[in-house]
DNA sequence: ATTTGTATTAACCAAATGGTTAAATCATTT
DNA sequence: AAATGATTTAACCATTTGGTTAATACAAAT
């Protein structure tokens, strides 16, 4: 007995609910990936919603951080926008389904959100507001521009399928094409600082 | 009989698969929001999955027209760009939920992908190869600005409930964000076109 | 008025699904 | 080794759900 039993569930659940989203993922299916009896899982966590809220929120810890970190860190904006952009990149490489599980999730349930940290964003936006006061950012709404940069990290990974497609990519070309990522982010961002 | 039950039909499934996705979606839903009796949904469209695929592909070819147009008219590199962006945002604001709900659609079901015209990408990617050629825009590469450009105007609608909730903003305030939005992405796209 | 083909409905069905139960197995304590 | 409490399972249940059927209402043609 015993290696651990909530931990494979909790890495089944992860990878169903992910790939399948809350209404397509089977509790059967989360028992067959974590080799357990159905009932096990009531018996660890209640409900498939409850079950479902311990993962996402989970994850929603794993979209946001680490970021903090560069912010407060000794750099000209330049370079912090390359740290940002660089670690948010990363954690897109390792969690591709990540964001269109959470944006779809949160999507059809808000009440999770209360649980999500403001801190990460509200940090972002206050140095983008001091690096304009101080006349090394162009004069933006700080607001927009995380949204703008956020947009073009992540949406790349949300469609991917689609842009994959449209671009007539192959899955090899597509993951190169990711790769430069960074590289073309910036040269967008660098127009932006004086 | 006969207020053109077809059409009722199709304005329910659009509505409800729109709000609830494919999985979430019941048909006795669509059935009382089209006013009709459930059986009458397998009498017109013979299946959940027919009836899906026809809202999906539906939708899918209002997401991306118009900007054809644009393309091909005679204005300067920086009024295209505004005219896509405004012509995108435009269609956003009246569609909401769409680009999430064809993201979704598309990622747990890839076959539709074949039937989605590549022309208006296409276009759109030759239209910046010619301005970087004639040094009307910096180098850059044409894929990747593409991507940046609609991830730009799209994110903010896909991560709408998140974004409006980070930031702190009330519905009415993120509307007036979205507003804003057409005049902060063209502060940024101007600094791409010398 | 009768026939004919289409549109619509109520009732029904089988399969799938989240969840429960009661018994069995295992590890620990006494 | 007996008792105890936690873990695991097989079998089961009620409900939901996509889909079907057979009968009925309706309109147009004969």
């Amino acid at each position: 007995m015993e290696s651990n039993t909530e931990e494979k569930i909790i890495l089944a659940a992860e990878k169903v609910f992910v790939r399948d989203g809350y209404d397509g993922a089977r509790m059967q299916d989360i028992a067959d990936e974590a080799e357990i009896n159905k009932a096990l899982l009531h018996y660890y966590f209640r409900s498939k919603e409850k079950l479902f809220e311990q993962i996402l929120l989970q994850k929603i810890k794993t979209f946001l951080p680490k970021i903090l970190v560069i912010v407060n860190t000794d750099m000209t904006v330049i370079e912090k926008f390359e740290a940002i952009v660089e670690g948010y990149l990363q954690m897109l490489q390792a969690n591709p389904q990540l964001p269109m599980f959470v944006l779809f999730s949160i999507y059809r349930n808000n009440s999770f959100l209360d649980q999500m940290p403001r801190q990460v964003f509200n940090s972002l936006l206050a140095f983008f507001k001091n690096s304009i006061k101080k006349g090394e950012l162009k004069k933006l709404d700080p607001a927009q521009l995380l949204l703008s940069i956020m947009g073009m990290c992540i949406f790349p990974y949300v469609a991917r399928p689609i842009a994959s497609h449209m671009l007539g990519k192959t899955n090899e070309e597509y993951l190169d094409f990711l790769r430069n990522r960074k590289k073309e982010i910036m040269l967008i961002l660098k127009e932006l600082v004086k």
